[in-house]
DNA sequence: ATTTATACGGCGGCAGCCTCCGTTTATCAA
DNA sequence: TTGATAAACGGAGGCTGCCGCCGTATAAAT
């Protein structure tokens, strides 16, 4: 038997209960930045000017704070696939997006754990995210072997798992370098023709 | 001014010194393994029947601890390497290091943190990790490149991030299989005669 | 203005971190 | 053997973070 769906609440979502919402994952968003992803709850909803009892309502684990900081960066990474996809040619398209995706990594350099459950996890929080990105790239990864640049009788998760390799790194000079080799090599490998 | 090299001591090192602290490795290693890097120190200690206090004069803190569990696993490969050398040509050597290389990270799961200052890493307790570890696949990428069968213009550590990526997923059905995709992925992107 | 569903804040119990120091013990010299 | 003594042991204690719980405050509805 099938609840409310949209459950018509009697009431509107108070306007201080969504402010405070978005202000936790800014504070948050920063705060794992820095420190890496056991950053004190309590410090950052003491930086948000609240109450860790707040914190807690709106994000009942560390890990449903986190998803909620991933859902946004995703968002942006789906958004661009569309973007690149008009812009450039399928191949350049892919290796920007995979470029794109290397830096989107490397903000999250504390955070490898969650990464797992990110990139083709099935645990119910982290899969609709995953699906996201996995969908956005596909029809990237589709774009380019339609015109024969490359075959692709890999899945495509292992890419972003090869590429997640490098977001544990410390970010020093090489680490850039290294991660565009890294997305080239991989293509070099996908390239068509070298049997 | 060097101090005393091997600065004889006036005693012997201790005999419960040693075996303790062999104990504490071999508990903390499995803790590791099954509960991540953020497994309970007082846990392990109480496991391996000794104090929170002989845990912590042994290693002073967690790192030095993870560090001397990967201490251990890095000189099993670094001996890998030679006797795959001996065993298999050249390029089935290197393949078969790598795959040995996923098994190593999969028991790291939880530790990927720590992954990014041994693969490559420059702080000074890692670095002679890495290095040793480096240098094996320096032969063994060598090797394979001496008889032509591959290119080798970039640098091996490389290969490693990217393979280092897997270790931050869930072991389910699927892992090995992407694995193993993988290092086989990588090294069609080195094999010659595709340009 | 009153009602009432929501949101807020922080106290308190618990667990893990790590330091410090009094006690115990393995080695060495006599 | 028998001290002497450097080295190792163990755990209490101070601190911080986790998170459930509930009394208080307030935005929306009437």
């Amino acid at each position: 038997m099938a609840k409310d769906s949209p459950s018509p609440p009697r009431r509107k979502a108070r306007a201080d209960g969504e402010r405070n919402r978005a202000l936790l994952i800014e504070f948050a968003k920063r705060a794992f930045a820095e420190r890496g992803a056991s950053a004190s709850l309590e410090q950052i909803a003491r930086d948000a000017g609240l109450g860790i009892g707040t914190l807690y309502r709106h994000f009942p684990s560390r890990d449903v704070l986190i998803e909620a900081i991933y859902r946004q960066e995703t968002d942006a990474l789906v958004d661009a696939a569309t973007r690149l996809q008009s812009a450039h040619p399928p191949v350049a398209a892919l290796r920007e997006w995979l470029l794109l995706f290397v830096d989107f990594l490397a903000v999250k350099k504390g955070m490898a754990e969650v990464l797992g459950t990110l990139i083709g996890g099935t645990d119910s929080l982290a899969s609709d995210a995953s699906v996201r990105v996995t969908a956005a790239l596909d029809r990237l990864a589709n774009a380019a072997s339609a015109t024969g640049d490359i075959r692709w009788d890999i899945s495509p998760v292992d890419l972003l798992r090869a590429i997640g390799g490098i977001a544990n790194l410390n970010p020093d000079d090489e680490w850039r370098a290294s991660a565009i080799r890294m997305v080239d090599l991989l293509l070099g490998g996908l390239r068509v023709g070298h049997r």
